[in-house]
DNA sequence: CTTCCTGCAAAAGTTTTGCATTAAC
DNA sequence: GTTAATGCAAAACTTTTGCAGGAAG
């Protein structure tokens, strides 16, 4: 398992950054007087291991043993406890994702053929020039800004 | 313009530009061996006044007497010529907005409080430097971009 | 031991569809 | 007159909830 040096060192970067996590999440869950059990803490895994939002479908087969009600009811409290991120994409299937503020800032691929999400980070420079511009309008129109969401719709490199 | 800054004016102006769409909306039905009947006027209509994305909801309260069904049923036809672009807002609903290529190119306000949506464009300048990192992204990755989506999520004035 | 979580099944909500009737071309 | 659109009601779909049993702290 420790063989080749790159992988290898990918590989407990990715782990340490995953305790984190796990810790981050238990943090919250406990403020929240929650509890984190072994599903709650499988459907982090699965988001992890995804890098990029997932249907409960999706879920459902990554996540075996695991009743669709007990998905829906775990997903549901880990989204009051800010720990992911539910919104429905193209074709009517909530998906869902961790939150940023674990993840950090991204948006969206989104195949308009297939239905497929991936992740995506903007360069820098665009980004904060972007955010300037709507921190300018908001002000402007009197809307309180939060957050954004970009989606880039088209066709993925399998349905090209 | 003819260059009147009265109200006058700016009715008759809209009153062309609306007999416009209508004549496209008509065009893109016969395309599609479709017909341009009053129901599907008046939803156009509706979609036109509003000036921001409508839930189901809002459109049967401002299109008296045209049941759900046939609401449903329109709105997929007319989605399906490319006359309206269907979305799931937040809140899980669907909500419903005239097609950028019929009214330009746009984004939304989201308020996270009271879920409304209100158009917004962006600055000229911002809006295609924009472009230009999305089409190099895209390039990038393999991706073939057809358009891009833009939310602003917060909160309105009033819910500020 | 007390509180929260789980799992099944049944309900709730939005959206879609079958079928007889009506309107558009 | 022919074909498509309409309206009602019933179905299909994702998602939520009630309740008895089990696990976590």
């Amino acid at each position: 398992m420790t063989g080749d040096a790159d992988d290898g060192a990918e590989d407990d970067a990715e782990d340490d950054a995953e305790d984190e996590l796990h810790t981050a999440v238990g943090t919250r869950l406990e403020q929240a007087e929650g509890r984190y059990t072994r599903q709650r803490r499988a459907l982090v895994d699965v988001l992890v291991g995804a890098r990029q939002p997932l249907t409960v479908e999706e879920i459902h087969a990554l996540a075996p043993g695991v009743p669709q009600s007990s998905l829906y009811r775990n997903l549901a409290v880990l989204e009051e406890t800010g720990v992911v991120h539910r919104f429905t994409g193209h074709g009517d299937f909530a998906r869902f994702e961790l939150a940023e503020e674990l993840t950090g800032h991204h948006h969206h691929f989104v195949c308009s053929n297939c239905g497929a999400m991936t992740d995506v980070e903007l360069p820098g420079a665009v980004e904060s020039r972007l955010e300037d511009a709507l921190a300018e309008l908001s002000r402007r129109e009197g809307f309180t800004i939060a957050e954004h969401r970009l989606d880039i719709v088209g066709l993925c490199r399998s349905c090209a």
